[in-house]
DNA sequence: ATGACTCATGTTATAACATAACACAAGGCC
DNA sequence: GGCCTTGTGTTATGTTATAACATGAGTCAT
């Protein structure tokens, strides 16, 4: 993302979602193609910036006249996951688009605010190293990496 | 907890569920009680150092012959996870006893290993003040904190 | 160009996880 | 006793996710 994203969502969300889908399609030039219902499924994802459910994403469909059963949803998300382009909040189950394009995105840390249900998505090595450095002390090797915070946002704190 | 637990229980397992029991007997003497359903799914949760799962727990209950309806599980979860006696591990839809006993408890932070399926607790305060912090960075104000961690033990990566 | 292979999709059914809503019982307490 | 709070029982249902099997669309070596 070449753009600040604010926990409000006040920026250009047209640019957000076409260069999320453009990063899409330069990831996927391989075997790993980025097909219609995939690609359909993302979009929805970038609809917002507030992590979506599965089945919100098939009611999406269902109203979009292309109606669509769980699995076709699930394959597609586990697709976008396997390519880092979206993040399972495991805290909320529900999805967002990944708005990092760095190597380690999927290590990244969300800050979820319960009021107005954006996630932020974080990206911060020192964090990354302090959480990973912590298991090693416990000899851990660690595969997968899920930090949620759940709170209220700045703009939400303003608000109250 | 006044011993040490490692990841593969290699500990006097009965010293610990009697020492969680009593504590949670100590901790619910007000208008909280710790009835009869409620201390026997506590139990439950404590047989191992893994997470549980409430249709884990519901099968365990059948067997003793005590069978129990899930709302009776759910129940008595949500009480064990208010008064901080159990965690939920969000990640894997399951539940843990609480090892900790201190404030801050609930901010504690999990090491899952994927081969064992142990759940080591760790409650860190380095790390918790590094991720208020990162949170404060953007304005958040934190109320509650997942951050699970899977990847593989000490004992298992020996064991490979 | 066809057979074999791989990858993606469609479809049915069901598994796994969680709660709503209502009825009832037990104990405190004025 | 009447009232209130807290906990439990029960039925039903809501929500999230996957298993299993059939079909189709593209590639590619022979």
């Amino acid at each position: 993302m070449d753009h600040a994203i604010t926990p409000t969502g006040q920026h250009d969300h047209a640019h957000c979602v076409s260069s999320a889908l453009a990063a899409a399609e330069a990831r996927c030039t391989g075997t790993a193609k980025l097909t219609q219902s995939r690609r359909r499924v993302l979009e929805i994802v970038w609809e917002s910036h507030r992590p979506v459910g599965a089945y919100d994403i098939l009611d999406r469909m269902a109203k979009d006249g292309n109606p669509a059963k769980p699995p076709t949803v699930y394959r597609a998300l586990n697709f976008l996951l396997e390519q880092g382009l979206v993040h399972r909040l495991e805290s909320m189950n529900a999805f967002i688009g990944c708005g990092s394009t760095s190597v380690d995105g999927h290590a990244a840390q969300f800050l979820i605010c319960r009021d107005c249900n954006m996630a932020l998505e974080l990206d911060d090595p020192t964090l990354r190293k302090a959480l990973d450095q912590a298991a090693r002390n416990s000899g851990f090797r660690v595969d997968r990496r899920v930090v949620e915070l759940s709170g209220v946002c700045a703009d939400c704190q303003k608000a109250a």
